[in-house]
DNA sequence: AAGACAGCCAACCGCACGAGC
DNA sequence: TGCTCGTGCGGTTGGCTGTCT
């Protein structure tokens, strides 16, 4: 597990490359491969360590890179997998031949999160923000102060203050998502401890009734299974295949399979995660059973039962919760 | 014309993970 | 089983460039 000491060798050049350096480290690729990355330095006669070499090729030398402005179709597919697997960049990296990682990370810290926030978008969780519209829309609402005005302000206000409330509610219902489609171990061991609940969960909902995974009924665990979220699966092994199956959907909604057209219409994808480690687990679940719902027909679609068959009042639970 | 500021992006840093011993 | 090594990844930084005042 140690870090690799290779960038912490004395002498060894930082900064910018200079052409000379790249076309050394071109040529020894060309003729070579690159081999082991912590020896390509000395080979080729380069005083870079291995790790600054390996980016310089990934990020700027490698042939097949494309270069330029990223198009419409482009910033869309980013924007969509970045809601489905959040800042998994090199996964979504994989659906944008010949852009790198880095590229598409900064094209979405320089463009993309600021272009979702104009829109009232939180970039986070790729969710409607009325406070960020209203503040996108602030500049009119200053410009205009007659009376009808205040009013509307008003309106605007209390159906912010509604807005809110509605906001807090579907991040309960993400965590519960994110709880329900993690491995087991979270599952089992929150809703197995007599203290625990999910994090910012009203204490007043008591879930301590529920027991994994007997209790959760055919719909969900087909849903999570389908995706690779088995409980017995360990962390890593969920978190792989469940990119994996992102990223196969993710090449079905490129394609112009029929739902693309559905997701593209609904500019936020429903139930994103807003942990990045939950991301991808989460989202599988959520955006492939859960993306025509209302958060109604979410809960309804769970069909979570109690041991005597008969069901939970989820909704109230969440309705009366806070 | 020049200094201040903001935006952009290449490169770096440090952590995590798998493989091999 | 635990350690080291090599690599991949995401977050952050620093310097260059363009725009504003």
């Amino acid at each position: 597990m140690g870090r690799s000491p290779c960038c912490d060798e004395a002498g060894v050049k930082k900064g910018p490359w200079t052409t000379e350096e790249d076309e050394k480290l071109v040529e020894y690729i060309q003729k070579h491969g690159h081999g082991s990355w912590r020896l390509l330095p000395m080979k080729a006669g380069l005083n870079r360590c291995g790790k600054s070499c390996r980016l310089r090729w990934t990020n700027y030398l490698r042939p097949d890179i494309k270069r330029g402005k990223f198009d419409d179709h482009e910033e869309q597919l980013i924007i969509h997998l970045h809601s489905i697997l959040g800042n998994k960049w090199s996964s979504i990296a994989t659906q944008l031949p010949g852009r790198t990682d880095n590229e598409i990370k900064n094209y979405w810290n320089t463009h993309l999160k600021k272009k979702l926030m104009r829109m009232g978008i939180d970039p986070i969780t790729h969710r409607r923000r009325p406070d960020l519209e209203l503040i996108a829309s602030l500049p009119n609402h200053l410009g205009s102060t007659n009376s009808s005005n205040l009013a509307s302000s008003w309106d605007q206000a209390l159906q912010l203050q509604t807005d809110v409330a509605q906001f807090a509610r579907m991040q309960i219902l993400q965590v519960l998502l994110q709880v329900l489609t993690s491995p087991s171990s979270s599952f089992c061991s929150i809703l197995g401890s007599p203290f625990a609940s999910p994090p910012n969960f009203p204490a007043s909902a008591n879930l301590i009734q529920l027991e994994c995974p007997a209790r959760v009924s055919p719909p969900l665990s087909s849903a999570t299974s389908a995706f690779g979220i088995l409980p017995t699966d360990n962390n890593h092994r969920v978190r792989k295949e469940s990119i994996e199956a992102m990223e196969n959907f993710s090449r079905v909604l490129s394609s112009g399979d029929s739902r693309n057209g559905e997701a593209d219409n609904c500019s936020t994808p429903p139930l994103v995660s807003s942990s990045p480690e939950h991301a991808s687990a989460n989202a599988s679940f959520a955006d492939n059973c859960l993306s025509s719902m209302n958060p109604s027909d979410a809960w309804d679609a769970m069909h979570l039962v109690d041991e005597d068959g008969t069901d939970l009042c989820w909704k109230d639970i969440l309705e009366c919760g806070f």
